[in-house]
DNA sequence: CATGATTTTAATCATTTGATTAAATAATTT
DNA sequence: AAATTATTTAATCAAATGATTAAAATCATG
């Protein structure tokens, strides 16, 4: 199945790696329920076939397709929590803007991701990997019980932070088409906006810590 | 097609409102393209048929069922909105309170609603009858013009504030799955921590709003 | 370039799924 | 109670859809 002959110089040009492209495009858009096998076909200009051919079935491809992206964006993500060089004030700065870079770039992967693990909890967390980030292995959170040792973390229950950050962070792309629609903004006054908040959430997160 | 002979004193134990009900469940569940007919007749313990036989079509059912759903909450939140008696940051107190009260009872509404919206944004929007939002009969808007006018408003642009309160609001139920298993938390913790957040958000805005 | 392996295509299969139908049952009216 | 109307059921249809197959086309190798 789909052994390459000679040493892999087609990269992103092979059959395989344009199916998946596609895929990846129609998966993260309509979501897989809604995603048929021929829409990929179509959307990538191949033979129906070829799917089976390449990825056995429709879910093995989907499979292989969002544990490749998410993983990717994940390993990215603990790369930047697992510095030991940072500041956990540099480490929110830099979260937040790495993920608005990645959210304008693929908007649909929350409402996709958080889709899918909403309609299948177990099968998709269990496929993202999740069990690698061990508590032990977060350099972050040592740097937060260093804080709480030290009583310089704030009253607030710390997964308030972490879900306001996030909130803040990756709920305007979800409600992207609705706001949009709402406000009559542009796709390009949109990221603009979302720009904007690569700065300001942070000083909000630390008013927050302050005031709250 | 079905005609109620007499008097409609069955309520909610309508052969109808059986079905309705059910596929409020599924379909809020499991997004439109996931869900079967066959789901939603099983779901209601009722005949396959039966469906069609009340509601001509999967599609004509969903609609009825969400547009129902959603514009019920709308008009309650617009009662908030358009309330001349209450200040500014007494609406969006209300607000939050009502959106997490209306949260807890229906935890897949927003994933459902954004979801659809992301698949087909045009023809949701269009039925959830959001024209009827006219800017002009929107009495919190008034009153945002009133501040600014008497340079009350803060510099930050106020749709970064509207989002930042939805997003608070309403991510953390899109992600509870998420959450759930990465913290463990039981669904009643989630829940109260999320009361909790009634009276926190307000709050962090307004830390916002003056530190930021 | 001839042979064998790999990839691609068109046609087709089997199952799922939304919808329909005709007959059976229940309710209402006369 | 007979007749009419409304509701429910089981069976079935037609289209959609994931998957397969056999043959054709392409490519690699001796």
């Amino acid at each position: 199945m789909a052994k390459k002959a000679t040493a892999e110089i087609e990269k992103n040009t092979s059959t395989e790696e344009k199916i998946k492209e596609a895929a990846r495009r129609v998966f993260t858009q309509k979501g897989y329920a809604a995603t048929r096998t021929r829409d990929i076909a179509e959307e990538s200009g191949l033979n129906l076939a070829l799917i089976n051919y390449y990825f056995r079935s429709k879910e093995k491809l989907f499979d292989i397709i969002i544990v490749e992206h998410l993983q990717l964006f994940i390993h990215s993500v603990m790369e930047i929590v697992n510095d030991p060089k940072t500041t956990l004030q540099q480490k929110m700065e830099m979260l937040i803007s790495h993920y608005i870079d990645m959210l304008i770039e693929n908007p649909y992967i929350p409402i996709f991701v958080l889709n899918e693990i909403n309609a299948n909890p177990e099968k998709l967390i269990e496929k993202l990997g999740f069990e690698k980030m061990q508590r032990e292995n977060i350099y972050i959170i040592k740097q937060w019980e260093e804080m709480a040792a030290a009583k310089k973390t704030p009253a607030i229950n710390p997964i308030h932070i972490v879900v306001n950050v996030l909130s803040m962070t990756i709920f305007p792309f979800i409600a992207s088409p609705l706001l949009r629609n709402r406000t009559g903004m542009s796709l390009g006054e949109f990221n603009k906006l979302m720009e904007e908040r690569k700065k300001l959430i942070p000083v909000w997160i630390n008013a927050m810590i302050k005031n709250g």
